[in-house]
DNA sequence: TAATACAGAATATTCGAATGTGTAAACAAA
DNA sequence: TTTGTTTACACATTCGAATATTCTGTATTA
């Protein structure tokens, strides 16, 4: 359920805080960590067994991206899931996303089309579930942004790419939260082939509305279950607290 | 020069990180703190009489809005200055700024449009320097930020307003370190008032332009003056180090 | 000469303990 | 009961010291 793993740092990090700034990343994206959940210092150290030292720089750092709220002498929490918040993310990324595929077209050439088509491959043989009703594979996961990453990665601003980043962690959060098992896996795909298609054609504008449509596509389930969740219960499910 | 009030903060801040975080970044903004330059904790330790454990939340804080580099084991340093990153902000500016005011004109009522007017009232009573070929005003750089917020401010979008933010800072921080005494505050004024009149009047399409093209005139001779710059020295004056 | 190895200094990272702040329960007064 | 006050506890923040890593200059070797 948790990231159980111990801090002799598996990957690249080559810091405490680093590592447990992925961590961190990683299951409050997975929903490991609930939406408005307490992020008491106490209880992340006994979880990743960690000091309060990297835990708190991890902690900042995560609440630049908006993922985590920090209040001064109050500690830090899990960002709160909302209709508003994610209404926001669909739109903002719609924007963003095309701005930066456009800008990808102005500078990319073949290898860019030949990364996105291999990137596309790669996907198209990963299965988006492992259950039935299960969440969402974590390979799949990792296959789907790098499709989407090389689909962006010939632009050249670093701004817009960084925003980029932070607005798809959000983005899957609400995917893992909310609708763990609600997206259609034929038809995600069949949007990712024609998007793979139309840039490899040049038809620029073709690719950015399927781009913008494939975001509102993938969101929609997303959005109306949330609408639904927020609809019924008031408080019942512990799973998210508005604010005080 | 430096900025060096004591930590019995001033403020709002609650805690020391938050008082240290606000002053690093006024101090990179200004450009007290010179792009590329390494900051040691010891060194900041002194400058600001505070320990290390508040300095490193707030320079991780600051290495998410990419005002300050971190890397692993290697410490921090202040984000190099380049023409190709300023080309970045000000592309990215026009691009995001215009996506806000358009959503702050779908959002937005006569009490905006009021303090828009107000906003531009105080900015025309704000001189930009205080003294020829000094700084630019610490107190215009503030007046001339509200009114762009204020403009800015109807709008819903939390996430495209957060980006802002950051893209702001590094705007102004260009023009404090490359151009303090460059920019025509008449021509600069006249283009608030047209934007103020324009608002005021509901023309969606020509507020959109006029801000757009604000932002390219006020940044042109920033961009031409670090054109120039980079273009004489290689090294000469310490200002900025390249990557290694 | 160039490349490598090494020692010592400089620096970054992390922990545990001390301090300060907010919060909720217990109590007192109205 | 309601309102305000105190107190005790939980928790966040911060420091100084201990540890680990990187950097710099010097010596060694091919």
């Amino acid at each position: 359920m948790s990231s159980t793993a111990t801090p002799p740092f598996g990957e690249d990090a080559k810091t405490l805080a680093s590592w447990v700034y992925d961590r961190l990343r990683d299951d409050i994206v997975a929903g490991s960590l609930a939406p408005g959940q307490k992020l008491t210092l106490d209880s992340l150290k006994e979880r990743y067994t960690v000091g309060v030292t990297p835990l708190r720089e991890a902690l900042y750092r995560l609440s630049s991206s908006l993922l985590v709220e920090a209040e001064d002498q109050r500690g830090f929490r899990v960002a709160p899931v909302t209709v508003a918040h994610l209404q926001d993310i669909i739109s903002s990324r719609e924007h963003i996303e095309t701005l930066v595929l456009r800008d990808a077209f102005r500078h990319g050439g073949e290898d860019w089309k030949a990364a996105i088509f291999a990137a596309f491959k790669l996907l198209e043989r990963t299965p988006m579930y492992e259950m039935d009703n299960g969440p969402i594979s974590r390979a799949w996961e990792t296959a789907h942004r790098r499709f989407h990453q090389a689909v962006l990665s010939a632009a050249r601003s670093k701004a817009l790419l960084h925003f980029q980043t932070m607005l798809w962690d959000h983005a899957a959060r609400y995917r893992n939260i909310v609708a763990p098992a609600l997206l259609d896996e034929a038809e995600l795909q069949a949007e990712h082939a024609e998007l793979t298609r139309t840039i490899e054609q040049g038809d620029v504008e073709m690719a950015c509305l399927l781009l913008r449509r494939h975001i509102t596509n993938a969101a929609a389930p997303v959005l109306e279950a949330l609408i639904r969740q927020k609809g019924q219960k008031g408080k019942s499910s512990g799973m998210s607290f508005e604010r005080i």
